[in-house]
RNA sequence: GCCCCCAUCGGCUAGCGGCCUAGGCCCCCGCCCUUUCAAGGCGGUAACACGGGUUCGAAUCCCGUUGGGGGUACCA
């Protein structure tokens, strides 16, 4: 049979949005609108305890951001809980599943009993063969329960893997797991694939992580009689050390990524190469590219390294590709979200975003090369210290003023014949008399082009800045 | 302990038996361009974990070893 392609994503809220999680997500997403197929968002917080409110307006938001989209949700698995107990309870009264009366002490001693054995750490079914009468006395003494899934012991499970190919599991392995807890709440382990048959998941595209629970997972579409789905276990994202990544290595959340001025195309982009190329050469690709060049036959099986360096030449490609517009959009959006000061002056952003596009790597960039045309000038000590150090420092300034006085027109075209002809006049190279104006006028040896950063900033704020320095270095000497 | 997965340069990867004296990208190192820094151009260092097979031929197939990862919850 085949049913129209439809994938889920399914967040934990508990926290913010995992690079990993935001890279399955990505996969799925790119996969589904590949084929033309359905996308399901569906927030999966049976964990009560850690599952928040705020984590799930926090996915929304980055989803958006990402510019994944859904066509159906975004559901809750909390406002599904009675949907969970009538299926469960179908599902004891077939058999299928059980009331399993242990305490949580019984259960440890059986895992201790286990350990020492070296006997696989499983429930060993004791509950699963209760009579009525034992029922009934357990009930009498107020014991409360969980209900496990009667999970077949003979023979194998297995399936082909749309990345790892086929894969078995020995039942008799497997154990009954807890469906329903005793508080009455369902379990992951029950709520995600009975949300998947409910609604109609054909591709169930996770982590290498969740591939052990496949199947016991497999157990509960074989006793509600549902067709499994196509199955795809990606590589995990690991650290630098080779570890899950994890917050040890720094920043692994979507919202932190962004910001630091990695931009949504540039991030989805980096995260699909982690486990997936198109071919042997290419690494930049729009979002549309991606979508059309994207399949899971082409995942791979070996876990991947996040690296951020990376993604960061990434973003600043895709930075690069933008037009002015857009790049001076996206500048000001990041401004605004970091709350910037500069954010208050957008036009002034509009005038400088220019002599900054080719240059950034990070949005969050912008700021250090640019700032000195927001507010007064603070000169960078071992900058200082550099034109301190040259003995034709205050000689340039002061041809320099000399030439610049005579800029009819404050344009970068007028300024560089003017700081050429002060070159010419002192006889000095433009590195030796360009370095001192720079610092002057921008507070580093760092910024973006001298001309236009002098015309940006006005002839009269050009003039007193390095005026400044001309009086700072005489009052030195 | 038990189960499962994985194994090409420092990192991401191409490679699906001969096209491989192993290709691309990031990082790193030189050089060029240049008013600084970026960007760009050119060049360089650097890998098939190990041991057995199979084959005329193995990075590619099989087995084992080692190493890494994941799971083993009334977390997801």
């Amino acid at each position: 049979m085949n049913r129209p392609v439809c994938v889920r994503l399914p967040p934990s809220p508990t926290g913010l949005l995992h690079v990993g999680s935001a890279r399955t997500f990505v996969y799925n997403w790119l996969f589904a609108r590949g084929v033309g197929g359905r996308v399901v968002l569906r927030f999966e917080d049976t964990d009560t305890e850690r599952s928040t409110a705020g984590a799930i307006e926090q996915a929304l938001r980055v989803l958006g951001w990402l510019g994944i989209d859904w066509d159906d949700g975004p559901y809750r698995q909390t406002e599904r809980f009675p949907l969970y107990a009538a299926a469960a309870a179908r599902l004891v009264t077939s058999g299928a599943a059980y009331r399993c009366y242990c305490t949580a002490e019984e259960l440890e001693a059986e895992r201790e009993r286990r350990r020492a054995a070296e006997l696989p750490l499983i429930y060993g079914g004791r509950c699963r063969s209760l009579d009525s009468a034992q029922q009934a006395a357990f009930e009498a003494e107020g014991r409360g329960f969980a209900v496990r899934l009667a999970v077949p012991r003979e023979g194998v499970t297995s399936i082909v893997d749309v990345v790892r190919g086929s894969v078995e599991w020995d039942n008799a392995l497997l154990g009954d797991h807890v469906i329903m807890r005793s508080d009455g709440s369902p379990t992951y382990q029950f709520a995600n694939p009975f949300d998947d048959i409910d609604m109609g998941i054909t591709h169930v595209i996770r982590g290498e992580d969740l591939l052990s629970s496949t199947p016991r997972q497999l157990a509960l579409y074989q006793a509600l009689g549902a067709e499994p789905p196509t199955y795809c276990h990606l590589p995990m994202v690991l650290g630098t050390d080779k570890k899950r990544l994890s917050k040890r290595h720094g920043a692994v959340s979507v919202e932190e990524f962004r910001d630091r001025g990695v931009i949504a195309d540039a991030l989805v982009n980096y995260v699909a190469l982690v486990g997936w190329s198109y071919d042997d050469h290419t690494t930049y690709m729009t979002r549309g590219e991606l979508r059309e060049r994207f399949t899971l036959e082409r995942v791979n099986r070996s876990p991947g390294v996040f690296d951020p360096d990376k993604l960061e030449w990434l973003n600043g490609e895709h930075l690069r590709a933008l037009d002015a517009g857009a790049f001076t959009a996206l500048l000001l959006e990041h401004l605004q979200r970091i709350g910037s000061r500069l954010a208050d002056q957008p036009a002034r952003v509009a005038e400088a975003a220019p002599l900054a596009h080719e240059k950034l790597r990070l949005l969050s960039q912008f700021e250090g090369l640019c700032g000195f045309l927001f507010g007064p000038v603070e000169i960078d000590p071992i900058a200082w210290d550099k034109v301190a150090a040259e003995p034709e420092a205050a000689q340039s300034l002061a041809a320099v003023l000399a030439e610049l006085a005579g800029v009819a027109e404050w344009r970068a075209g007028a300024i560089e014949a003017a700081l050429r002809a002060a070159c010419d006049a002192t006889g000095l190279k433009p590195r030796v008399v360009f370095t001192p104006v720079r610092v002057a006028i921008t507070g580093g040896t760092v910024s973006p082009g001298l001309y236009e950063s002098l015309e940006l900033l006005g002839r009269d704020e050009s003039l007193a800045r390095i005026r400044a320095a001309a009086g700072r270095l005489a009052t030195a000497a």
